[in-house]
RNA sequence: GUGAGUGUAGCUCAGCUGGCAGAGCACCGGAUUGUGGCUCCGGUGGUCGAGGGUUCAACUCCCUUCACUCACCCCA
């Protein structure tokens, strides 16, 4: 029995990890310029939450969820499960507050790890990071349209090349027949679908717009845009005004589509290429329904989550191969060298400098084998001889040349080095 | 849940028609007793995923199984 990992489940190391530390800065800072506030919510909740935001038959209920039980000696039916996503439990945090009631209008943003029990494929694990953008009592285009322009904003501070996906499901009004449209599409063209389309007439009819067996069949399919009522029409077209008018490239996809209800009106994808099928970076839109079928006021919801690892993926190497290096790695030569080596970081660090002390075993050439290995950019070489006269010798690592500095100069002579 | 591909050193991989378990990188040491990278020399490191079968002989062929990867499904 070897200990493993679990199935879905991933270590990050190195340049991996910063790679995901990069992305979530880079949330944050947005998150902040936006003036949102952050919030934090279990990892755990009610299953019950999830029955009635996604619909107890959902496969996502159904099959995804990882149900725990409340103790280990507590065997039987579970009512608890990790989070599949944040929304739920960010919606259950502001009914519980009351803010429905006391003061609607709420900007919130969220960042942690989501669970969903799912065959592992690139982009895609049993365990991710989601930094989630929620805001409610904002039922206005102008508000769907900052929040694309906010990922814009993030992307373009990552460096990465996407695409912008928007569209609009319409709402209670106009819906319905679009989807009774599709409905007798899907019957009329029965014997030409797959199989999983069948399935999908059942369940999900919007589904049978992003068919990949036969994308030409999906095609001739009814449009969602011929079915929006006038508001929802008036909606999009201020929604796609306004994102032309901040030049975000985007392309309105009619068959980008949600599966439930609560869904309404515009929804939209980042899809980055180099990170597999699972291709969609970001996903988000408005769902005007939510808030009310989790027992709260009527009260409009619209947001994003932007997921972490698929992000990640799409980073070019060279933005964060480098990074981990420190300023300078310390040698200490000799008992009497170490405490003084200890001294002389606590100095280092606490000028904001990334200083690592090596260890004291090891031969002298192995130390700086030591230092170039782990990318120093300078060594510290602190042995009987520079105690005594209260000095540094200091060897640049890159410019292989040396000196030899008073203690108080070594500060000010690395954080010149770092230009 | 479905399908395909891949499992050999820490990593990346080679291994022919079945005949001694290999390379590069990494790591440790030496050439240089207080000086890294480059070079040279040496060394550590293996349940060939696991189990079974065929054979004088299996990393190699057959069966089973497990794991991983990608894709489908799904994606709230």
């Amino acid at each position: 029995m070897k200990l493993t990992r679990l199935r879905g489940f991933q270590d990050y190391l190195g340049a991996d990890a910063r790679a995901l530390g990069m992305v979530e800065d880079c949330a944050r800072a947005m998150a902040y310029r936006h003036a949102l506030n952050e919030i934090r919510i279990p990892a755990l909740e009610r299953i019950e939450l999830y029955e009635r935001s996604s619909g107890e038959t959902s496969d996502v209920v159904q099959k995804q969820l990882y149900r725990v039980p409340r103790a280990s000696d507590s065997p039987g039916e579970s009512d608890q499960a990790l989070r599949p996503e944040g929304t739920p439990g960010v919606i259950r945090a502001y009914l519980e507050a009351g803010l429905d009631r006391g003061d609607p209008e709420q900007r919130f943003f969220y960042c942690g790890p989501m669970f969903r029990y799912e065959r592992p494929q690139k982009g895609r694990l049993r365990q991710f990071n989601q930094f989630g953008v929620e805001i409610f009592g904002r039922a206005d285009a102008a508000c769907d349209a900052e929040l694309i322009i906010m990922i814009d904003e993030f992307r373009r501070a990552l460096g990465l090349e996407v695409r912008f996906e928007v569209n609009s499901l319409g709402d209670g009004q106009c819906r319905p027949a679009f989807r009774a449209a599709l409905l007798e599409w899907g019957r009329a063209h029965h014997a030409e679908l797959c199989a999983d389309c069948h399935q999908r007439l059942e369940h999900n009819p919007l589904r049978l717009l992003d068919c990949k067996t036969d994308a030409a069949l999906a095609q001739s399919a009814p449009s969602g845009g011929d079915y929006l009522c006038a508001p929802c029409r008036a909606h999009f077209a201020t929604v796609e005004r306004l994102l032309g008018v901040a030049g975000v490239p985007y392309v309105v996809n009619p068959r980008l589509v949600r599966g439930l209800d609560y869904y309404t009106r515009t929804t939209f994808e980042v899809i980055s290429s180099a990170v597999g099928a699972q291709s969609a970076s970001v996903a988000g839109g408005r769902y005007d329904g939510l808030v009310e079928a989790l027992g709260g006021a009527a009260v409009a919801g619209t947001g994003f989550a932007i997921g972490v690892e698929r992000t990640a993926l799409a980073l070019a190497a060279d933005r964060h191969a480098a990074g981990g290096a420190p300023d300078a790695a310390i040698i200490a030569i000799g008992e009497a060298a170490i405490a003084s080596a200890i001294e002389l970081a606590r100095e280092l660090r606490a000028g904001g400098l990334r200083i690592e002390l090596l260890s004291p075993d090891r031969a002298v050439k192995a130390s700086f084998r030591r230092a170039d290995r782990i990318g120093a950019r300078h060594a510290l070489i602190l042995g009987d001889d520079e105690l005594r006269a209260g000095v540094v010798l200091m060897r640049d690592l890159r410019a292989s040349a040396q000196a030899t500095l008073p203690r108080g100069e070594v500060a000010a002579a690395l954080a010149a080095a770092r230009g």
